[in-house]
Parts: C-alpha cells; sequence; structure tokens
DNA sequence: CCAGATTTGTTTGTATACATACTATACTGG
DNA sequence: CCAGTATAGTATGTATACAAACAAATCTGG
C-alpha cells in the first residue's frame, strides 16, 4: 500500500511557494537590489568589512555563489573590494557610501516586506510561525 | 531612530537557508531528479498528461522554467511530449514507464525526506507549522 | 624548516527562476 | 468573416545556487 503524496501538502513544495511570494514583494518594493544583494549589503552594515567567503559563510552562501553577488554588487557600485596586506589570499569586501545609503534608504521598506510576507497572519501566529520556522535551519 | 534590521530574524533569510537544508536532505537520499524534477513527476502522476505551460501553472513555474524542467525530464526519459492535434500550439507532457517507476520507487523517501526536514519538530509543531506555512502561499 | 593539509578565491558546468520579446495558433466580438 | 486579443511555446538575458576542479597562499606537525 503506497502511502498518498499530495504535493500541495509537502513542506518542500509550499516552501518554494512561499518564498515566490516573498520574492515578488519584495521585488516590487526594492527594485534596486535582490533579497540576495540585500542580505550581503545588511551582513556588511551589521558586521563590518570582512573577507569575500567569510562574508559568504555569515549570509549562508557558498563561494561560487558570493562571488557572483559580489561582483554585480561592485559593479553597481554598492561594495567595494581590496587585497588585504595580511592575507594575499583574502579579497575584503566594504560597503560603499553609496551601499550603506541605499541600505539605510531601504531598510525600513525591507522590515515592511518581511510584514506583508507575513500579513495572512495574525501577531500571536506570527510569533509561533517565526519561531518553528527558526528551529527548522 | 532606525529600526534594528537583524539579518537572521528575516523570514525571507530564514526560508532560504530551511529550504537550502530542505534541498540537502533530498538530493542526498534521491540524487537521480531534483525537488523540482520531482514535483513535475509526482503532478503528472497525479493529474496525468497535460499541456506543458497549464503543468508549469500546476507547479508554480512559469513558461521559461518549466520548459528547461521538462527539457531536461525527457533527455533522461522520465517525460515524454507530442504534439496535440486538437490544439498544435500545445505539446502534451506525460510520464513515461521509466518516470512512474521512477516516481513510485522513491515516493515514500521523498516523504521521509518531508520528515525529516520537520524532525526539529514534535508533531503538535509540525501540525501547527505546516498549516501555518500554507496560509502564506 | 618543510611536506602535507587547509583555506581563499576563481572557473566551469548544471539547474532553477523570472522578465521580456517573439512566433504561431486559437478565440471572440462585431 | 476578420481584426483584435489571448494563449502556447520558444529564445535570450540576468541572477541565484551548488558541485567539482584548480592555483595560490597559508598553516601545521614532525
Amino acid at each position: 500500500m503506497t502511502a498518498e503524496y499530495v504535493l500541495d501538502d509537502q513542506i518542500g513544495y509550499v516552501l518554494r511557494r512561499v518564498t515566490q511570494r516573498h520574492l515578488a514583494l519584495f521585488s516590487e518594493a526594492i527594485p534596486q537590489v535582490t533579497t540576495t544583494q540585500f542580505a550581503v549589503l545588511a551582513r556588511l552594515a551589521e558586521q563590518g568589512p570582512q573577507s569575500q567567503n567569510h562574508l559568504g559563510r555569515a549570509v549562508a552562501m557558498d563561494a561560487a555563489t558570493i562571488k557572483g553577488v559580489v561582483d554585480r554588487l561592485a559593479r553597481e557600485s554598492l561594495v567595494e573590494t581590496h587585497d588585504d596586506p595580511e592575507d594575499r589570499r583574502r579579497l575584503t569586501v566594504a560597503l560603499t557610501c553609496a551601499g550603506r545609503a541605499l541600505f539605510q534608504e531601504t531598510v525600513e521598506t525591507a522590515l515592511d516586506v518581511s510584514k506583508q510576507t507575513l500579513s495572512p497572519l495574525n501577531p500571536v501566529e506570527t510569533a509561533q510561525f517565526v519561531a518553528l520556522l527558526a528551529r527548522l535551519t
């Protein structure tokens, strides 16, 4: 007897659809950068300059992915990179003034996007959901 | 006064990390196909043959995305396509025997991956979480 | 001190994911 | 019937995301 497989009930599938909705809300509200790029700006604003791979680990992106993200942010002059004199393998990534300014201008909107994503839930449910989600990391 | 922005508390970021963990569990357990490809096989098993774009809507993928997924599944002979005599624009997509067999062989494992993803939660929490997540679609 | 292991960053290849523009086909209202 | 509209599929470009292979630099233990 095969168990029922209802695609719409699978967490992986629902996670994907919720993520799609969140990404759509974000890019509507903040078209200048993607969620991924915004995460990098936020981490740099929070923690300051750091090596590219370290930054990648800090935002859960592997070396290849963070390289692409940093390259695109650098192309837009939102971050800048320079060699580390203490370790010639390292590339230090830092916010530019423009990057910091963009982050500060959009951070309230970003918080609002998070609220919009959670808007189908009431405050108690939201707190429950966020707490449970965090445990699945 | 700027509100605090703690990246680790943002749903978008946490969703991304939970999804990463789920994808890793899935590809470990079922290396033959991706979660996306599995969703397509599941939908075809559930609903039978249908046009490519219709199938895309049934699994929340746009026309460009579903085309790529179908092409790759067809390359592996897990689905096959044929022209619709009633509407010459349409391309009907159907499971092959191999596709149906793979789905049936792996469906239990796929259900187990869902359980693994949710394993940090107890049954009551899992039920709560799944119900709340579904409302964020 | 130095050989082996580790770390950093790059490159390539594959797979989503979506916007946009385009062709071919089908439908619909007047 | 036919002009305008809608739909199906394709093609291109951009942006994650990760595996694997690689070079250069650094570190570590004997």
